[in-house]
Order: C-alpha cells, then sequence, then structure tokens
DNA sequence: TGTCAGCATGTCGGATCTGACATAGCCTAC
DNA sequence: GTAGGCTATGTCAGATCCGACATGCTGACA
C-alpha cells in the first residue's frame, strides 16, 4: 500500500487502463486505482453539473479548495471514502455511482 | 462524521431504507450508509462463493478474522475503501461493484 | 455437557487520511 | 505587465482507520 500512491500519479497521465502493466501493480490494485480515477471524475462532472467553483464546493463538503483539487485529482492522499461522501453531498445518486463504476476502463474518446 | 458511527450500527438492523428519518441522517449521510452495507453484503457473497472462512479471507487480504468479520457488519471502523479493495481482492470486478451499489436499497426478499 | 470451528465485539499502537494553510501556475481582462 | 479568479501542489497537526490480539458467542457434533 505504498507503491500505489505514486501508481496512481502516474496512473492519471496515461491510458489508464496501462497502469497495471506498466508499474507492477496487481489486477486488485489497479482496480482500485481505476475506481478512484471515476469517482475524481464523476466528483469533478457534478461540481460543474452544479456550477461551482473548487472553493465553493469545498465550502459545501466542509472542506478547502485545495482538497477539493486533489479529490479531483485522485490524489493518493484522498480515499475513495472521501470521493465517494463528497459525490453524495454533491447531489450524487447511489445510482450515477453505480454507472461511473461500472464504465469501460478505457475513456479516452468518448 | 460521528453520529453516523451509531447510525450504521442500528441502520444495520432494519430495512436499511428506513436509517435516515429514524436517526437524523441527511441524504448524503444515508447515501454513504446503504453504500457500505451494500458493500459488505457483497464482500460476504463473495467470500462465500469462494467457500473461504473469515480467517481464510483475513489471509488472502493480508488482514484478521475480526477484521473481516467487521467488515462484513458494515462496522464504523471499516472505509468504504478497505470493502472496495477488500472485495477486488477476493476476485470482485468492477461490474460486480456496479452492480451492487445501483442495486435497489430495499433488498430483503430478493 | 464439553469441545471445537466459525463468527462477533472491544481495545490499542501505529499507519494513513483529512482539513487547512501557504504558495505556485494559468488564464482572462484590463 | 499586472491584477484577480480559479486550480494545482506541498506540508503538517490532529483525526480516523487498520491490523492484531483477546475474548465472547453460537451451533454442531459426540
Amino acid at each position: 500500500m505504498k507503491r500505489q500512491k505514486k501508481a496512481r500519479l502516474e496512473a492519471a497521465g496515461w491510458k489508464v487502463g496501462s497502469a497495471r502493466e506498466f508499474l507492477g501493480l496487481t489486477d486488485a490494485e489497479a482496480a482500485v486505482v481505476e475506481v478512484k480515477l471515476e469517482l475524481a471524475k464523476a466528483l469533478r462532472d457534478q461540481r460543474a453539473r452544479r456550477k461551482m467553483t473548487q472553493a465553493e464546493a469545498g465550502r459545501v463538503l466542509g472542506s478547502s479548495q485545495s482538497r477539493v483539487a486533489k479529490m479531483e485529482a485522485g490524489d493518493p492522499s484522498v480515499s475513495i471514502d472521501l470521493l465517494v461522501r463528497a459525490l453524495f453531498k454533491l447531489g450524487g445518486s447511489r445510482q450515477d455511482l453505480g454507472r461511473h463504476l461500472a464504465a469501460p476502463t478505457k475513456r479516452r474518446a468518448a
């Protein structure tokens, strides 16, 4: 649970799907990274839908602008837990969650 | 983030859907609790599918029997993060996740 | 009834996460 | 070019979570 840190950082830059082989991630670890990135994106989308700045979102979430930025970046210091809670607080639904998580790994074009 | 603790404990006993009004949970908080319980159930199912004991699962997960028990109970001391990681390590897929999370709140009979 | 396997609950030290602050980068408008 | 709004990155003290151990509970089998 340490390697994963850098992993996500790096992973965020590329196809996302290739992170596994590139770094020494197990399938399970890679899946977690992917889930995190999906949630990060979902959160950014939700904030955009509400037309808020990160600072405003931070206020709503009882947090700060910088943490919101990290959430949306899928930063290592952000847990899936936090992402899920934030998504709900910004008005996301269970269905939103399911939809995002079940989404295909590759999402560059679409 | 303190009230939620008991909340889940109590919530686990009933319809699950009624936890919100019963305790003073916001929609967002209730949603998190529900997600957690769904994941807990998913984890238990996955372990059953593999026909493992909690102790064995603990070994596979790099954890202990007691923590696995808490995971499956949706204990307050267990994060969504841990549940997701555990589910993947036991062989769950992104689709499994999505399916479980998007599932209806009420699931007594089915 | 005693024992045993499996599951649940309480607690604690150490590890990780979180909010906050400081600060830096990036645009756009002036 | 510079001021200002928005986002990104680094750091840290305090809060929370995690694995482990101890212990309790239950049902099955003899």
